[in-house]
DNA sequence: GCCGTGACGATTC
DNA sequence: CGAATCGCCACGG
C-alpha cells in the first residue's frame, strides 16, 4: 500500500466527501497540488476499486455535469444517488454546486 | 524514455 | 448560447 500515486490520494479525498455534498475533479486535483490533473483524478475514479466504496457519484465535473451513467450501471443512477442524499439539481440536469460544492 | 490514453477545464469560434 | 479545440497531468505499455 502506501502507493504514493495520485490515485490513492484521490480515493482518500473522495472518501472524505460528506454525504449530501459534491466535489469536482479540478477541486480534488487542486487539493492534491496538481490543479491541472483534473483528468487524472477522473481517471483514478474510473480505476477506483469498488471495494473502497468510494462515493464516486459525489464527484462531478466543474460544470455540475455528472459522470457517464454507463459507469454507474445504468442511466440516472448517479443522479438518483445524489438526490437521495439531498442534493438539488438544476433544470439543466446538473448539480447545484452553489449549495453542495465541497472542497477538501 | 516515448507514445497513447482519459469520470476534465477553460477558451475560442 | 452551443459546439469544437487545445492544454493540462499522471499512468500503462
Amino acid at each position: 500500500m502506501a502507493t504514493d500515486s495520485l490515485f490513492e490520494r484521490v480515493w482518500k479525498v473522495a472518501a472524505r466527501v460528506p454525504r449530501g455534498r459534491v466535489t469536482t475533479y479540478g477541486a480534488i486535483a487542486r487539493a492534491l497540488g496538481s490543479p491541472g490533473a483534473a483528468r487524472t483524478v477522473g481517471w483514478a475514479m474510473r480505476a477506483a476499486p469498488a471495494r473502497l466504496k468510494l462515493p464516486c457519484h459525489r464527484v462531478i465535473t466543474a460544470t455540475g455535469e455528472l459522470s457517464p451513467e454507463d459507469v454507474f450501471g445504468g442511466p440516472g443512477v448517479q443522479r438518483l444517488l445524489l438526490e437521495d442524499e439531498g442534493v438539488a439539481f438544476n433544470a439543466q440536469g446538473g448539480v447545484d454546486m452553489k449549495r453542495h460544492l465541497w472542497i477538501p
